[in-house]
DNA sequence: GCACTCACCAGCTTTACATCA
DNA sequence: ACTGATGTAAAGCTGGTGAGT
């Protein structure tokens, strides 16, 4: 069985507003979608094909919390993490030996009585109900305080460790997704703006062979450069005329209330309009 | 203020499993 | 039917950070 990313329920969609790319203050703007689409999609597994897996030969990988998940779930909800956590520490804590961290490793390794012991790990597959409730609370909430960790175990009959895990894991997946997008996104302006340079080059070119014909020259168009009252933010028309004296009183003929004022050149910056600001609604921004 | 512990997270890696040629 | 390559997702490992003591 093949599953494709739509049938992960992820979609992508680009919107943005040229205008508001380079602020840093604008709404997002390069939407990423990563939500189901279609709960009942999102799946590794449908139910029926998982019930003929021989996967789970040795245990039941879905089983419900035992009483060592039940101690973890009372408070040692990430053993591996708190372990881990004390990174400089680590050797020391390891090197007591304790049998209540050992016992704890082996509860966040999911090593118990019921396991062969040959210290294979057993895979769990989520079920199909499962991944839809996850990505479900991944929609509403991509990061869980204790007590939604608490909540959702108990309904999906996980361990806390395996909640919390699925969740990191969609976490990163959702990152990955979002920087292809941005990739591909960046390569597009990329070759816009090749395209741009390609166009510019060429008039250039235009402009230089002109500039060889005097007469030409003179005939031309003055470049037009549009003005703006700083008061009401009105651009002012451009001169239809070639005539430079026309061209300088433009600015005294300004839609402004408050008599002369000053000019302001618009500059257009080809980025701020081609280059989105780019969204991380969807990523939690680190602690 | 400082040291320590704890919980949590991101990033990366490992591993089990499914699928396909 | 078997097998190796490959992709995917669950889980492990490591280091960093903030909060509490």
């Amino acid at each position: 069985m093949v599953l494709e990313k739509e049938d992960l329920g992820l979609s992508l969609s680009l919107n943005f507003r040229a205008d508001n790319w380079m602020s840093s203050s604008s709404n997002s703007s390069l939407q990423l979608n990563l939500m189901p689409s279609l709960i009942s999609s999102s799946p590794s597994w449908p139910s029926s094909d998982r019930e003929t897996r021989p996967f789970l030969k040795g245990i039941d990988v879905n089983r419900l919390p035992t009483a060592a998940d039940a101690d973890e779930e009372a408070g040692v909800s990430s053993p591996n993490s708190t372990i881990s956590s004390v990174s400089g520490k680590r050797s020391e804590r390891e090197a007591t030996g304790s049998d209540e961290l050992e016992l704890e490793r082996d509860c966040s390794r999911g090593i118990s009585d019921e396991e062969d012991g040959d210290g294979s790990r057993k895979k769990l597959r989520l079920s199909k109900d499962q991944s839809a409730i996850l990505e479900e609370s991944f929609k509403e909430h991509n990061t869980l305080n204790p007590k939604q960790k608490l909540a959702l175990s108990k309904r999906l009959g996980l361990r806390a460790r395996q909640v919390e895990v699925w969740f990191q894991n969609r976490r990163a997946r959702t990152k990955l997704k979002q920087t292809e997008v941005d990739c591909e996104f960046l390569k597009r302006c990329c070759e816009n703006l090749t395209e741009d340079n390609r166009r510019l080059q060429k008039e250039v070119q235009e402009l230089r062979a002109l500039k060889l014909s005097p007469q030409m020259y003179m005939q031309m168009t003055p470049p037009t450069t549009l003005t703006m009252c700083p008061s009401c933010e009105r651009v002012a028309v451009p001169p239809t005329t070639s005539s430079t004296a026309q061209l300088a009183t433009s600015v005294e003929s300004l839609p402004c209330h408050l008599g002369p004022v000053q000019s302001r050149p618009i500059t257009f910056n080809p980025w701020a309009a081609a280059i989105p600001h780019r969204p991380f609604n969807a990523i939690r921004p680190r602690q």
